[in-house]
RNA sequence: GUCCCAGUAGCUCAGCUGGAUAGAGCAACAGCCUUCUAAGCUGUGGGUCGCAGGUUCGAAUCCUGCCUGGGACGCCA
């Protein structure tokens, strides 16, 4: 049921025709002030045309339309403004919430087409930091939102467990580090080695060497380093699942980049029979038009992110045949995807349209990027113990009789922290705030689930007064709730064109703002008109849970 | 130097496929719990929408230039 729609069509058949139905749909808004009513039609741009003010075209439409659906139709200078019929309105949203449930919302729109999502990819022994959750968090939630809409998402946290790094990483254990240090304590440990590693080499650049020559090695299968680096691996790997175990996020693949280290000859062996490699300055590339030449092989040999990017791209859509392929992951590298889309449609896959970068800014700490190299960072592991924590203290302060406050604490708190990235636009930097990610009043996720859990109690309270099938809804102070519900579906389509999760975060806040406003001036419970009303606090749960699942987030029923 | 992103209230951000009076949260102050979960609600104050031009009946929104901050620009990822 979509009322713009309706609306659109009934100004076509006024207008004769004069624009299609499409545009009259992207025309029609949403007044400014709900004074104005639900619906407006500008008719400036109908002016030229009919050679008349747009006030007076607004007066001769708004004259003509007569429909059930619409309670008024007022011409407000040069808008024509619909009020629609709010008990007829409101009758047939909450039925429809009420019997897809969950389901409200939901549309077909991928069909069953797969979309590989590229995301979190932390690097292995390198602490879990808070530039992986916005990855992390982003690609999770548009996973989600893809599904609602009918495809198929496939989570690949893309490891990064492959790279000249390691080199630098096996150097500096062998000259510093020690097996029972690493063991009791391994990130931390060889975190301390990487970070003290790029330290000495600001004095001595010929460790840079060693790091490279350490790498080539591992690229060409030295037992001695792969032993090490699989050892590296494994205990980082350990460490990042409690985080995601944390955050209820799991993946479809864990394949990193050393997955690929065999396939990588297959693809300069295809860009060679493509003709594309050049070689320049003792490296081999491949040359683009609009963009700087993409790295393909190094002076020595050995093999670049890129080089792998290529192969993951072919190898992502020889196991999954994606329609689209995703990547979450920091805007700094928008030149690299820019470049490996251009490789790959040079190379003659017409699948690369499918490709599309998904970029997030940083997360700054004092206006500057947080460098791992000098050990500047923040971990997530550290902030997420913190959130739950603070979540528990409130439970046992506001409500020390609640059941498995453990469990809740959880969702409360990694909620707070999950909601605080997702309902920034995803492009603009945050400066980390440490204050901000625990604060649970106001724009957070907590105020969402708390709103929830309130229309949880008055579900529970009212049991037996529920009604499904609700004939005529007059309560006029619902509004407001109705007509975000209304939007729901909307919204959705919204997050999942622009690929932006806050757009769905910005409108849980809204629903929540207007219910609690509604609880507050109106007795649900205690009223003659107790069934209509449970049957709205009813369809708010449903969203309300159901928006917040969008985010990843868990909406527990009592807190 | 070239390219990308951002600049809206003290702070954090909405609004930006042009439209009607510029919106939230936080912080500050003042109220509301014998009454459905006060992690809530109500009210007050707070703005040259970075600056300057241009397009338009109409610009925070589109175009150009400039300023500020961040980022990227071949052997890192």
């Amino acid at each position: 049921m979509n009322f713009t729609e309706e609306f659109a069509e009934v100004i076509v058949t006024v207008i004769d025709k004069q624009i299609e139905k499409e545009q009259v749909i992207t025309m029609i808004e949403t007044p400014k002030y709900k004074e104005m009513g639900d619906l407006a039609f500008p008719c400036f741009s109908l002016a030229k045309h009919y050679r008349k003010p747009p006030k007076v075209i607004a007066q001769e439409i708004s004259k003509e339309i007569q429909t059930p659906l619409f309670e008024e139709v007022k011409a407000v200078g040069g808008y024509v403004n619909v009020y629609l019929n709010k008990t007829e309105v409101s009758s047939k949203i909450l039925t429809q919430i009420i019997t897809e449930k969950e389901y409200y919302g939901s549309t077909n729109i991928g069909q069953g087409g797969v979309v590989t999502i590229d995301l979190s990819s932390p690097n292995i022994a390198k602490p879990f930091s808070m530039g992986h959750l916005r990855s992390t968090v982003i690609g999770n939630s548009l996973g989600l939102v893809l599904e609602k809409c009918g495809y198929k998402p496939v989570r690949i946290n893309y490891l990064g467990d492959w790279g000249t790094q390691f080199g630098k990483l096996i150097v500096a254990y062998q000259k510093w580090g020690s097996e029972g240090q690493v063991r009791e304590n391994p990130i931390q440990e060889l975190f301390r080695l990487y970070v003290h590693f790029h330290k000495e080499a600001e004095n001595d650049p010929s460790l840079n060497d060693r790091g490279r020559e350490a790498f080539k090695k591992l690229e060409d299968g030295d037992e001695e380093t792969l032993k090490l680096w699989k050892w590296f691996r494994e205990e980082s790997l350990k460490e990042f699942m409690k985080i995601y175990n944390m955050l209820g996020i799991s993946f479809d693949s864990n394949h990193g980049e050393a997955f690929y280290n065999d396939k990588m000859d297959r693809v300069v062996q295809l860009l060679e029979e493509n003709n594309l490699l050049e070689e320049s300055d003792g490296a081999q590339v491949v040359n683009l038009e609009d963009s700087a030449p993409c790295l393909i092989k190094k002076r020595d040999g050995t093999t670049l992110y890129a080089t792998r990017d290529v192969a993951a791209a072919i190898y992502r859509q020889e196991t999954y045949h994606f329609v689209k392929s995703l990547y979450v992951v920091g805007h700094e590298q928008t030149l690299h995807f820019k470049q490996l889309f251009k490789v790959l449609e040079k190379m003659g896959y017409e699948w690369h349209a499918g490709l599309a970068h998904i970029p997030f800014g940083m997360i700054l700490k004092d206006g500057k990027k947080m460098s791992t190299r000098k050990g500047k960072t923040v971990l997530l592991e550290e902030v997420l113990k913190e959130a739950i924590e603070l979540a528990e203290k409130g439970i046992k302060e506001k409500n020390p009789d609640l059941a498995s406050k453990d469990e809740i604490a959880r969702q409360v708190g990694v909620g707070a922290v999950i909601f605080h990235d997702l309902k920034i636009f995803r492009m603009n930097n945050i400066e980390f705030s440490l204050e901000d990610m625990l604060r649970f009043e106001g724009e957070t996720a907590p105020y969402v689930q708390y709103t929830h859990a309130r229309a949880c109690s008055l579900l529970r309270r009212g049991n037996d007064k529920i009604h499904l099938s609700i004939d005529k809804f007059e309560d006029v102070e619902a509004w407001p709730v109705i007509s975000l519900l209304m939007n729901f579906p909307g919204v959705i389509q919204q997050a999942l064109k622009d690929y932006d999760p806050s757009k769905i975060a910005k409108f849980v806040i809204e629903l929540s703002r207007a219910f609690n406003k509604y609880y507050a001036t109106v007795k649900i419970l205690d009223s003659n008109k107790v069934q209509e009303r449970l049957a709205l606090v009813y369809a708010v749960k449903i969203v309300l849970n159901e928006g917040l699942r969008l985010l990843g987030i868990e909406s527990p029923e009592e807190m």
